[in-house]
DNA sequence: ACTTTTATTATACAAGTGTTCAATAAAAAT
DNA sequence: ATTTTTATTGAACACTTGTATAATAAAAGT
């Protein structure tokens, strides 16, 4: 593993630096590559040796937040015995906590015009956190992937639904909220 | 309700039957206004007092589909006594044929590049057509819109990892796999 | 320190974008 | 059939995009 060149990072951190700048007055859609460039102080042709879309480069300042919070999102198991059942469970579940931290941020996440890359990103990531729920009742192998899917993408459809309606419940509501569904569709 | 001008009439025919034509050979990304516009014989003006971006052009299409689509969602109900409980009845989801069927078109919506708005389209009418479901036991109003989010957002999630895994299951076994999952899910 | 490698810059170009406007032509209204 | 309304056109504008090139400067390798 080659260590990358200085050059490369002074840009790039740069280039994230002036997005987030601008992303505090005006939506991630009318910002221009141009403008990112023309702040950061960066050669435009610089810009497209390292990014193709304004996209692209979100999505580098997204993973960084992902894997920021990655230990957040852990710290509860350390508290709680290994889950016994498949099941979600609500208690251990920082998600809501984390979208209320980051609202504004998921504001861009959920906009209708935002590329579903960024759905994925946020997908798979807490895929992974749940795969860790399975346990003892592993389902055939070819299942564990749809169960994640169906799971993970569940909770983030209260997400989405919690942002259509303007974030007007509490993180706790929210978890609140899923303990009563998980009543419905459990029977 | 004044009927629509001939005119717009014809102008957004032309323009969905060049997007059409278009999408058959080249991906969304990659087909301007200009070519759009080219094709349909529009002036590119006319374009912009319609739409704003091409993905708008697209949502129309899309809604189109939608609509044509929701006899055949609905149709299997037709044989079915009203269902008892709040869960998923996977014999009448008919939502994996219906992806099979339009496999090229939800190679789109589901690409990485889409906005988010053609999955809220889907999201949106499949709630609705879940919220037919909940009949006796309807949950409290509030939890209604986040129940049918959640449910219809995990069936989702189950499409966009078929997706993922490039639809190498058959229809049936996606309904097959959403049984042995709630058979997980509900303990 | 010196050389080699390579990221960045400055510049230019063709094409697409988003907007505006007066002129035109097609449809609706009478 | 004639008038009124309005969608469409064509043309022009400043701007962004995506791409390519040689020149430069900064970092890495020795």
């Amino acid at each position: 593993m080659k260590k990358t060149d200085l050059r490369v990072v002074k840009t790039k951190e740069a280039l994230k630096e002036a997005l987030v700048f601008l992303l505090k007055e005006k939506s991630l859609k009318s910002i221009s590559i141009t403008e990112i460039c023309s702040i950061a102080k960066v050669n435009r042709g610089t810009f497209y040796s390292h990014y193709e879309h304004v996209e692209d480069l979100f999505e580098d300042y997204y993973k960084d937040i992902m894997k920021d919070l990655t230990d957040s999102y852990l710290e509860p198991y350390k508290h709680v015995q290994i889950l016994d059942t498949g099941q979600l469970n609500p208690a251990t579940i920082r998600i809501f906590h984390h979208i209320a931290k980051y609202e504004k941020f998921y504001k861009i996440v959920f906009s209708k015009t935002a590329p579903l890359s960024y759905y994925y990103l946020l997908l798979e990531h807490i895929q992974q956190l749940m795969e860790k729920d399975f346990g003892s009742l592993s389902p055939a192998e070819e299942d564990r992937s749809m169960l994640s899917a169906y799971q993970a993408n569940a909770i983030i459809g209260l997400a989405v639904e919690w942002h259509r309606q303007d974030f007007r419940q509490s993180a706790e509501e929210m978890n609140r909220i899923l303990v009563r569904l998980l009543r419905y569709t459990t029977g």
